[in-house]
Order: C-alpha cells, then structure tokens, then sequence
DNA sequence: TTGTATGCGTTATCAA
DNA sequence: TTGATAACGCATACAA
C-alpha cells in the first residue's frame, strides 16, 4: 500500500480511502491511485484488514455427516458466494469434534453448525465467545435459530401416499441413529400410521447410504419370510430406498409379491432410476441457501425475519421392487 | 494476551512462548501461563499471527463443476484436515471466474484448482505472486504439479472390456466439454477402439447428471432406431450411464435387443443399482487427498516425490439395459 | 481534500 | 530465563 501510495504521491491513507471507495478523494486524485494499484498489482491483505476491523468476512461451515450434507453445503457455499464472503468448511466427524475448534480459533464472523451431533453444540456453547450461529438441520440453541428442511411433514406426506395407495401399513428404514433428521423423519411415519389407525412395525435400523440401505432390505425380506405383512417401505432417504429396492432384487422374484419403496430427499437420481423412486423433495439445497441468508442477515444487523424452510413435496413415483 | 500475561505475572512475551512451544521457559513459569490460559479461556488470534508470520494455515480450493467434484472434495477436506490446516471453498462458475479471486484475496497458504477451465488457469498465472498450487483433476501448469485420476485407463479398460464381451464397437457419451476428464476418457476410448479396430461412432453430447444421460439416452435410441449398430455405451460417467439405462427402459421392450451400458467413477451408488452398473473405480477421493497432502508437502519445502494417481480399477458388473 | 499518528494481537529481535 | 521494542499491513480518529 506503501509502495502505491508512493507511486501515486499521496500518502496510504488516501490509497485507503479510494480501496475502500470512500468519499472526499479529488476524482484526480483517486484516478492517479487506482493507475498505480494496477500497476503494481495491487491487492489489498485481508489479514490486516480482519485484524484492524475485526471482521474477516469469514464464515466457518462444520459439517457433521448426514444424508443431505452435499446439498445443503452446495446451498450455503453459493449464498455465501453471492454476499461476496468466503466459506470456510471443515467436516466434524464423530469421533473427532475438536475439528470444529480448529476451525472457529480462526476469526470466523459466523458459523452454520450442518447437522450437529449434540456434543458438537456443546462444544459451541463451551466457547469463550461463540461466533453468531446458525444450526443447519437440527433443533434451535440458544447460540441462535436453526433452519431445517421438513423431514416430518416428508415423512408424512409419503407414508399418507403409501396407505393411500392401500397398504396396511408401512414400514420404515431408519436414518442415523441420534440425528435430528432421521429423529423428524421418523416422527412423521409415525404421525401418519396413527392418524390411519395403522400398525406401527419396529423400525428397521439403516444408517445412509445404499450399501446401509441394501443390508436393511435384507433384514425386511427376514422379516417378510416371517410371515409379516410388507407390503410398502419408507426409507429415511433416497439412498437407502436405492439400497433396499436392490436387496429386493437380490431376493429374486421366487416369492411372487411386489412391494412399494419410497426415499426422502428427492435426489437428482430419484427421478431416472429404473423403476423411478416415489419420494419427496424436501429442497435441502435451498433449505442450506436460506441459512447461509440468515446468518448473514443477523450479521449486518438486520433483525432477521424468522426464515421459513420450504414445505416438502411429494413425488409419486412407480418405485416398487419385486420379491 | 496481555490479560494472560497480566494474570500470570509475566510479559506477553513470555505467553508467546508457552503457547508456541519455544524452548526456554522455566517449567513453573509455563505452567502459570497455562494456568491464566484456561482460566480466561484464552485463544490465540489467528489473524494477528498470520499478519506477523504471513502464513495462514489456510488452504484455498477452487471447485469448477465436474463428475468427481464432490469426491475430490471430500478427500481435500480430510487431507487438509489431518494436517491441522482449515479449507477455503468456493465454487468457481464457468461464467464467474471472479469468484475465484475473492477467495485469493483471502492470505492462503496455497491452492487447489480442480477441473480447471482454462480461463480459470490463465487467472491465476496473471496473479501478482499466485500462491503455490496444484492442480486436481486437470494438465499440470507452470504454476505447479497436477494430480489427475486415471480417465484414459478407465475408459480404455471398459472398452475394451465391452469389445471382450462380443460387442463390435462401443458408443460413447461425452462428458462436460471442454474439461479435461472428459478429454482424457473419450482419448481412452479412442484408444481402446483404434487397438481393436473397431469403428469409432460419432460421441454423443452427454454432459454430466441423470437428466443430461437420460436425454444422451434417446439420442442413441434415435440412432439405433436409424439402423446403426448399438450394442454396448460407454458413458463418460455413472450417473450419465444411470440417466442412458433409464432412456432405454423409457423406449420399453418393443423393439427387443439389449445394450451393455457402462459408466465412469464407481460412484457409491453404482453396485446397488438394479442392475448394478459396469463401471471403473478411479479412486476420486483419494486422487483429492493425494493431491492435497503433495501440496502441504511443497509448502512445508520437502521435495515432494511425483504424486501417482491410482489406477483405475475395472468393475465389471451385470448392467444391461434392454429396448 | 489530504496527511499524521495510533493501534489491531501477534511474533521476532535484541538486550538484560 | 525473561522482558522491552519493533514490525506485520491496514483502518480510523483527528489535525491540517
């Protein structure tokens, strides 16, 4: 800054004043400046200015695995993107949550909490000063609100398709154990068996993933050759419901019968699978959007409006395997 | 700082060393600086220590859009992880190379380009002092070393592995174009083609996504339909080859005659599908860790040896798609 | 309209 | 073994 504003006879104050555009510089003036700063090439050190102005236009993304992480980390980086901030991103994986310190001993402005397990929150809340945050698909602290998809109203919606559709019951693949979302997602496929008067079947345990969800279609063909009546499945994502489809498959169709398998998540292979997964959009990229927005919002000191997490929406699809 | 020292009874000084591990502190010294440490629930500002030692401990990735994107990342992440560093991501859209620059602006330590367009090498080559990089997934540059997966070997094996199975020749669905995987595989392909001395069709567009393969899909329904020879379908990655399979189930079994479809990447999803795809694993994640971990060795000056890129690993599976 | 002086929280150099 | 002092590159109050 020194060596531009000796190019440009002034002193780095008023090199300072034209970076920062701000006014009371002669148009002359800031002209002969701006000429020297491409000359030299000029760019202006973050670092300094973060520790002088205390803000780093920083903002830190702690990622605990879920089934939406990829979307909603697509969402968050491209709102972040577009308020001209950077992302800082670090994974959190469970048996490992100091990541998260490493990350936040950075001066980040704010932070978006992706799924966090509770012992990552309390790491948060731990903190001498915790940065202003926002929890991304889990439950509201008192470190800030949290923004959600609408895993429940998901679940619901499609368990309700599936009675619909004249199935007894549904059964249901289990999400992670312990998170928020697979908690959600299963409290909806409960909502809507009681509201039908429907039996509840023990939840089948999955994870993510379609090898998880390959080895719980297994566990549900034990089950059907027990004598119970599968007729429809809810797995807690789309990439479980993929796995369970090819467990049916696997099973051959020696057993005649067809049963109905539905996702959540709506991924952007739902929709081309052969056959093609009934499942609903629960728009997880939008969801990590609007909380990036809201971060931000807080931060510039508007006194955000509660942000709504788009209402999920159904996707009926011909997704049946056959066993 | 100065409260710690205050607390402590020393000078700021003295807290340097004891928080850097230097030499030369009385025992009991240091351990009533870590005593005020805790106490006060101090941390270091890693703003005011990058300024002084112009190193940041931050790494910059910059993602353009490709197959392996999220699989590159992925392994970055852990790489820069384990080695104590925080990760700087942002998206660099074809049409905002800018964005690019932002994130460059910030003090990083070095830089990793995946899939580089070549716009977005010609903008970091004009930068004043670029940081040290290495680029992912893409031609090596005089800014530095590359580190790429094995396209031209996995599309080589599969072709030649469909032309093993019978096929007189193997279509091809493009990827991205432009992009250097994309350029790589169908080079392969050519190879595979030109040993055996089959013909070479013309590469239909394809792109990357199930919609993208879907639409390539009818595109060789069309051709087919036209009278052409089609037997077998490379595309250029899985979840374009996830998109053909379902263009040709979409066509339905009027006209019968089946296809080999294989993809590119063994993505998760790839062995659960039904029926699972042939494909070649090219190892995408640990391309990213390995690039990235021979970047960290550059900026700590070791000699890093020649990185090599695992090869590809054929995975023949049952995908067929009928018509 | 422009320049001078001060401090942001560290590390590094030197002297004690 | 420790402390005083000077940077690091910038923004900000204040003076000119």
């Amino acid at each position: 800054m020194i060596d531009v504003a000796r190019l440009a006879g002034v002193s780095h104050q008023t090199v300072s004043r034209v970076v920062n555009g701000h006014p009371g510089v002669r148009p002359e003036t800031a002209e002969r400046v701006r000429a020297a700063i491409a000359r030299l090439g000029y760019r202006p050190n973050a670092t300094a200015r973060a520790l002088v102005t205390r803000r780093s236009g920083l903002i830190g993304a702690l990622l605990a695995p879920g089934p939406d992480t990829d979307l909603l980390l697509a969402g968050i980086e491209a709102a972040v993107r577009a308020a001209g901030r950077t992302l800082l991103v670090t994974a959190v994986p469970p048996d490992d949550p100091a990541a998260a310190e490493r990350l936040l001993d950075r001066v980040v402005d704010g932070c978006l909490a992706v799924a966090p397990p509770p012992a990552l929150l309390d790491l948060l809340g731990a903190l001498a000063d915790p940065p202003p945050t926002v929890v991304v698909d889990g439950p509201a602290t008192p470190l800030g609100p949290a923004v959600a998809p609408d895993h429940r109203g998901a679940a619901r919606a499609l368990t309700r398709h599936l009675l619909g559709l004249g199935h007894r019951t549904v059964h249901h693949v289990a999400g992670i154990p312990g998170s928020h979302s697979s908690a959600e997602r299963e409290a909806g496929w409960r909502a809507a068996l009681a509201e039908a008067g429907a039996a509840v079947p023990v939840p089948v345990p999955g994870g993510t993933g379609p090898a998880a969800g390959r080895a719980a279609g297994r566990l549900i063909t034990a089950r059907r050759a027990s004598g119970e009546d599968v007729t429809a499945v809810l797995a807690a994502d789309d990439t479980l419901a993929l796995g369970v489809l090819r467990a049916f498959a696997d099973t051959g169709p020696a057993v005649p019968g067809r049963v109905h398998v539905a996702g959540i998540g709506d991924r952007p292979e739902a929709a081309h699978l052969v056959p093609s997964l009934t499942t609903a959009d629960t728009a997880a990229r939008t969801v990590g959007e609007r909380a990036a927005r809201l971060l931000l919002e807080r931060l510039e000191g508007r006194g955000a409006p509660d942000v709504q997490a788009p209402a999920a929406t159904l996707r009926p699809r011909a997704s049946t395997g056959h066993w």
